[in-house]
DNA sequence: AGCCTTTGACCAGCG
DNA sequence: TCGCTGGTCAAAGGC
């Protein structure tokens, strides 16, 4: 395992998170964990929500503003630059945002987006069915 | 030296 | 009005 990154970084998109609290959640036997971003203009959070079965549910709130930071971050001289990600790339996020905010759903504010992150479980047998919330996609 | 991670406590909102 | 839950901030420690 790494040293530092674990269930940090795990789910690593582009961006960096940092973690600013953990709470435990009734309903749910798993701590729940809150991260932020640490990009000087960007406060979007992230929470992380661990389902039964162990699925992980990744509830991002807000929106980037701008492109991904280089992978240049303290690490095993990642150097990757894989620099795909141009700010081209923002402005169709902004525009996606900006053209359907949909979800007929009447509690839906702002743009929180809920990614549910399927593990590779031993019993891979339910990974379509095995979503308790049963919400269309 | 700087940044990140972890735990506890406090505050706010809702029922 | 009180209680409970969720969420956030702060401080200390470690790498």
């Amino acid at each position: 395992m790494g040293p530092r990154v674990s269930a940090d970084r795990s789910f690593d998109d582009g961006y960096n998170w940092r973690k600013y609290g953990q709470k435990l959640v009734k309903g749910c036997e798993f701590p729940r964990s809150y991260y932020k971003c640490t990009l000087p203009n960007c406060e979007v959070k992230k929470i992380f929500k661990r389902s039964f079965d162990g699925q992980i549910k990744e509830i991002v709130k807000g929106t980037h503003y701008h492109p991904k930071p280089q992978p240049a971050r303290r690490s095993s001289a990642g150097a990757i630059m894989s620099n795909q990600e141009k700010t081209d790339k923002v402005s169709s996020l902004t525009a996606e945002e900006d053209g359907t905010p949909e979800l007929s759903a009447p509690g839906t504010n702002d743009d929180i987006v809920e990614v549910a992150v399927p593990q590779l479980n031993s019993t891979n047998d339910e990974v379509d069915d095995d979503d308790p919330f049963s919400k269309k996609r």
